[in-house]
DNA sequence: TACCCAGTGTACCGATCGGTAGGTCCACGA
DNA sequence: TCGTGGACCTACCGATCGGTACACTGGGTA
């Protein structure tokens, strides 16, 4: 595979602008005209290559969410320890938060605006990624590693980092491995000084 | 004080029910015309007790983060351990996002819609909250108690609480109570099991 | 040459947006 | 009894919304 085509497609184009856009203004404050203009397409153009805007919503959480769950499959079947695979996983979507960082906004931020069914499934798909997580921790568990871990306790951990995307910026002086390391050592390890530990 | 007067004011209702509006469609998606159907007055009446839409989004996010500042001001310099206040800041803030979710929902989500100086205003008390937490962690840190805390990962906890927004319902199993105390065992006490604890 | 069609721009659609003008109603005080 | 002002409603404003109709262009093909 000598080298994929450089050039994005005119439909991919649309996609990625769209994506920023809709990060920076919100979906339901970027207007279709903006949109036009910035992909220097016109009204009729820029509707020959998508079926309406909410599409675009879609598309953008969808690719998103279809490829964090793709990914933490192939994590979750990897080798080594659950703590291994642990850090994987946080690397792997600070990492994403990092890159994707537009699309994670906007599909953090204004899903709600999907229509049914849409909306429900967006909300599977990360109902989904969120048991990938739990499986990590009873696997944990089990191997009586870590203590069990309450529901509530993961979707906050998830939230965690899924939250990063607030003040996630690529250009920052940590980079998404040292980043998710702070994190996993956070809730795998805590705060508190043991006794041993005391100045 | 024998009691306060049981009856709210109509600017105070409008400021109720667009905070519920605008927590299940989002800000930009809620029209002005069905916040005066919700609240039952007609547009003319409704602007006779609002400014504009705006300053609604803007007194919510404000009474919000006022109020969260004082009482963490209020808790930072109660008595006790760094560690007693940290139960207590953790309850507090679940308890107000349990009770005040709408209000919550809102200004997380929906707080890029205000225009400039009110944004960059409303970011500050963001940060100032914040701040309120970093200080607790300091003085456990200087007491001896806790490990440092790298400025990430004080956004990653306060931002796990917040984040709570999501999920919670007052009428869930937990109390706000339970939940904080399972959110701070997480950071403080870490997942892992200790050697002595191993089965 | 004649044709085709993917890709595009322009002009326009009805609906809805946030906001306002101007009048009505009524409780209250002089 | 009249005037005043708070609270309210209806009708309307220009702007913008998402989306569509339709004509046109230019490169490839028959």
């Amino acid at each position: 595979m000598a080298q994929k085509p450089v050039k994005e497609t005119t439909g991919e184009r649309v996609l990625r602008v769209a994506t920023e856009l809709f990060a920076e203004k919100g979906y339901e404050a970027t207007g279709v005209e903006e949109l036009s203009k910035s992909t220097g397409l016109g009204r009729g153009a820029l509707y020959y290559h998508i079926k309406n805007k909410q599409q675009l919503l879609l598309n953008i959480a969808l690719r998103l969410l279809e490829n964090a769950n793709r990914e933490a499959r192939r994590i979750l079947a990897s080798g080594g320890t659950a703590e291994e695979r642990l850090h994987r996983m946080a690397e792997h979507l600070l990492t994403d938060l990092s890159t994707n960082r537009s699309a994670w906004i906007t599909s953090m931020r204004d899903w709600q605006a999907l229509d049914e069914p849409y909306r429900t499934h967006v909300g599977h798909l990360r109902n989904e990624y969120e048991q990938y997580w739990q499986a990590l921790f009873d696997e944990g568990a089990e191997a009586g590693l870590f203590h069990p871990v309450h529901p509530m306790q993961r979707r906050a951990i998830v939230g965690m980092f899924t939250t990063s995307y607030r003040w996630i910026e690529p250009s920052g002086s940590l980079s998404p491995k040292q980043i998710s390391e702070l994190y996993v050592s956070l809730f795998l390890d805590g705060l508190r000084k043991r006794p041993s530990e005391q100045a």
